[in-house]
DNA sequence: GTTCTCTATGTTATGAGATAACAAGTCAAG
DNA sequence: CTTGACTTGTTATCTCATAACATAGAGAAC
């Protein structure tokens, strides 16, 4: 990862501490709800994820661990970032190596990332029809799919009004 | 990656022989009509790929260059390797952190990956329908799609067969 | 409340994937 | 034959990821 300040919020304007915390809120019920561990750490790390709302990097999210006082070996955000994304609260986005908070816990959902290439920040978008399409084209192989994973890369709106501008 | 032997031609008999050579000769002629070099070391990466008819890691390729008189460090093989996906030629399979010959050279096209957990095959399937679900989604955020790719991990017809079996 | 057990955390060390930077060779255009 | 663009080879290093073991803490059984 890089330096960069945090990016455009997913490309829509909102209240942004108001959606970090509601998404953090409903994080932590469906943990409870089944019974799973939501430790200092990992919830901790979970809230980084959904402050910085993008995809961030495993030693990324590390560096700010261990500045509060967590372990500083990798090992301690690689857990953390498993727990969460087997727990199906947060998505590993695999083209950028880096891990982004799921927007929709609790919900079933193949997700799809749209990937901005200016600013970084990474959507999840509505998966539904893109995984409907694919089980079809699978269905005609034979190929039971078991996990599928979507991204895309681009401009997203903020960032494409800006190129547009700059011409 | 792993010592495994190639494995399941990707979901369906064929003579990969004449598939492997076929596909080469389309690549080839693509890339003269590009006015590409297509220079040993790529011709032979891409041969590697089509001969093994699966995914296979950098340094992977690596060990079959060297073993021939190529170069031996990892630059060699990614610049190949790159050369090919630029070119259109070859793709990268994000999950794997792995590259696969393009089985449509010269085709516009945006690759579905089908990849078998249990043998390691990929198969490369038409993605126009889980395209055009996916540009809708995208469409509906006002995103630019560039560039797309679809992963999806499970059974291929072949192991699901035998998997059933041994139950 | 003590002890036991299981899980989570911390730490060390190393493996695997990828690239920056520079040197040397190749080839076609002029 | 010289120039300039591109390719290949090599060195060194960087980022991402995990195996293996030690320690500590939470919760159940008694």
């Amino acid at each position: 990862m890089n330096g960069k300040t945090d990016p455009g919020r997913a490309f829509a304007h909102h209240d942004h501490a108001h959606c970090a915390g509601d998404t953090l809120a409903r994080a932590e019920a469906e943990a409870a709800r089944r019974g799973l561990r939501f430790t200092p750490v990992r919830k901790r790390v979970l809230q980084i994820l959904l402050e910085a709302h993008r995809a961030m990097g495993a030693y990324e999210v590390l560096d700010r661990l261990s500045a509060e006082g967590f372990g500083n070996q990798p090992p301690v955000a690689y857990r953390a970032l498993e727990f969460l994304v087997e727990a199906g609260l947060a998505h590993r986005v695999q083209g950028l190596n880096a891990f982004a908070a799921c927007m929709h816990p609790g919900e079933v959902h193949a997700p799809v990332f749209l990937i901005c290439r200016d600013c970084d920040a990474v959507a999840e978008a509505q998966a539904a029809p893109v995984r409907a399409a694919l089980d079809q084209v699978a269905g005609a192989l034979g190929f039971a799919i078991e996990r599928a994973s979507f991204e895309a890369v681009g401009l997203c709106p903020a960032c494409r009004a800006r190129a547009e501008a700059a011409t």
